[in-house]
RNA sequence: GGGCUUGUGGCUUAGCCAGGACAUAGCGCCGGGCUUCUAACCCGGAUGCCGGGGGUUCGAAUCCCCCCAGGCCCGCCA
């Protein structure tokens, strides 16, 4: 219902003003929401802000468009109070399956994330592409949004071929094992083997060179090996809670001539450079270095296969999202020009900084890394400690599926709530905490609410919130339709972890200081309407982030 | 060296793009609260020249310039 009253609001002031900004802020403790719009106005007509404030005030007060309004000025400010109406239409729309849902949009959207080289498992690096790629999805289909996600698998990359080349020598290991980590211990041995060894380096670009060729032998030992590390990585995603719609395989756009009918578009553009390689001067626009898609040896580089890749996109979805490292910016940057001066639909790239471990950054090829696996393994250990003091009546499967849960809920947590600008550097202690910020303390709110509910039995709804502590939960629940908006205007999922955070936090100070229960009549049912409104919030907010509502924990 | 980016109480962090009314929350610290709906909880307290310096503005954590510190990128890697 916030959408729908800031809007009126919005409309309303540009009516009055003639004004397409209505200065919009949080009305903190002074309302639902302010205006400072005296303020550029006062400019304008040379008067004071105060004065200004006070007739617009005055004047919105009494707009039919308005009613259910207050409006009131204080000093230069515009201060909006949303009725009682507001709470209780708000708290109706919220008890019903689905809320926060909007409604659906044109077109389709496409999302890539993860798209990590299949040369070993997925770290604590990757997951914080996978995490935010996947709570990105989550948000713009409750959003109303088509989206299909893409996990783009680089098959045929320099990387690839080395793995191609350690399997030759060393095998794949024990089939017991997981393929991604098989693969990575081939992986890291064939790096250290190839330490100062042109010889053998000139067979990897062999095998690069028969892979671009369609050579049917050693296109299937790359192929078999990246399907033996994918489906380790697949278990990994699974494990998380994460799936994608498609699998797209690299050099399906060598093999289908796509990439040949790239560079033959761009053989026209004057950016166009042909030396004993191919590649983009888009010095014009800014960038000092060469974009090179084609090697001397006549393979394609990844930026051509990329393009490639991204012009298929274009051709089938309205928009494209691209989750993406820090460090691909500037690769990123590349191509979006190279896509523009196509004339081509431009992808969003979301970029994110990186994960690195206390002793220095993460290297797939050194074996220096914190798994994924590994991770989920220890925080579930973890977690099953603690249902277990918790839970002494619980069986042990039970338990165990709490943890696993918890554990989910901490890891998506702890990745989602810190917003992709900021390096993290990845902490033990913190990933094993499951109070306050986090993931569990947000699933505890909500199996509290469940609690609630199940004891309370049927009941009707009513909408009369008179506490403070009713009200601000209210007023909390209201928003967050309007916070699954944002998130997909802004492409910032950790706003969503930070609302449901404060909605959490809101619930618990609610249950703290008003008995649900034990209140009788009126009161009574208003509180187990806004319990059960809190609990439907919560899940979907839950849902949204990736992390399973828990009824009981 | 050039480009991008981050710098907010002891630590972690929101707010910055779209400048406004007392800068957000968590950890840690100090002090309280479980015969009461799940204490993975709640309440209270201490702690901030918002990296530094200039500027723009009625008003700057937020915009501009310079400087300092960290991260990333600058490959016929991806």
């Amino acid at each position: 219902m916030f959408l729908e009253y800031s809007g009126r609001v919005t409309k309303a002031i540009q009516d009055k003003t003639g004004e397409s900004d209505p200065c919009l802020v949080d009305g903190g403790e002074h309302g639902d929401l302010a205006s400072t719009i005296a303020f550029a106005l006062a400019k304008r007509e040379r008067t004071s802000p105060v004065r200004i404030a006070l007739d617009l005030a005055k004047d919105l007060g009494a707009r039919p468009d308005l009613t259910g309004i207050q409006v009131s000025a204080t000093g230069p400010y515009l201060n909006f109070v949303f009725g009682e109406g507001y709470l209780r239409d708000s708290i109706r729309e919220a008890v019903k399956p689905g809320y926060g849902t909007l409604p659906a949009r044109e077109g389709r959207v496409v999302i890539e994330h993860t798209s990590a080289n299949p040369n070993g498992p997925l770290h604590v690096g990757h997951i914080r592409n996978t995490i935010i790629g996947d709570c990105l999805t989550r948000a713009f289909r409750k959003a109303g949004y088509r989206v299909e996600t893409h996990y783009y698998v680089n098959d045929m990359g320099r990387q690839i071929a080395i793995v191609a080349w350690a399997v030759d020598r060393y095998g794949d290991g024990d089939p017991g094992e997981k393929g991604d980590d098989r693969i990575a211990r081939a992986y890291i041995a064939a790096n250290r083997d190839l330490e100062g060894k042109p010889e053998a380096v000139s067979e990897i670009d062999r095998l690069m060179q028969k892979v671009e060729a369609g050579d049917p032998e050693v296109t299937k030992k790359f192929r078999t090996a990246v399907t033996t590390c994918l489906d380790g990585i697949k278990k990994t995603l699974l494990d998380l809670g994460v799936s994608h719609d498609r699998f797209i395989w690299e050099s399906d756009f060598v093999r289908n001539g796509d990439v040949g009918r790239v560079l033959s578009r761009i053989r026209r553009l004057e950016e166009y450079r042909e030396d004993e390689t191919i590649w983009l001067d888009l010095s014009a626009q800014g960038f000092k270095k060469p974009y090179i898609l084609r090697r001397s040896d006549g393979t394609t580089v990844y930026a051509a296969r990329d393009i490639a890749y991204h012009i298929w996109k274009a051709r089938n979805f309205s928009r494209i999202i691209d989750v993406l490292g820090a460090d691909h910016k500037l690769i990123g940057a590349q191509l979006v020009t190279t896509l523009g001066i196509l004339g081509e639909t431009t992808p969003t790239i979301v970029h994110f900084e990186f994960v690195s471990l206390p002793e220095g950054s993460m290297s797939t090829r050194q074996g220096k890394f914190v798994s994924a696996d590994a991770l989920m393994a220890e925080v579930a250990a973890r977690a099953y400690d603690e249902v277990t003091n918790r839970r002494t009546e619980l069986g042990e499967e039970p338990r165990r599926a709490i943890a696993r849960a918890v554990s989910i809920a901490a890891i998506r947590y702890d990745m989602v709530k810190i917003s992709p600008e900021k390096s993290m550097v990845f902490d033990w202690k913190e990933a094993l905490d499951f109070e306050r910020q986090s993931g569990p303390y947000i699933q505890y709110a909500h199996a509290r609410a469940c609690s609630i509910l199940e004891k309370a039995g049927p009941f009707a709804h009513a909408y009369e919130f008179g506490d403070p502590q009713e009200i601000a939960l209210a007023k909390a629940i209201a928003r967050f339709p309007a916070v699954v908006e944002r998130v997909t205007v802004e492409l910032r999922p950790h706003l969503l972890a930070a609302y449901a955070h404060e909605l959490a936090n809101l619930f618990n100070t609610f249950y703290q200081h008003l008995p649900v229960l034990k209140s009788e009549g009126r009161t009574r049912e208003s509180r187990l309407t806004l319990v059960s409104a809190t609990e439907n919030t919560l899940k979907e907010a839950l849902l949204t982030l990736g992390i399973d509502a828990l009824g009981t924990m």
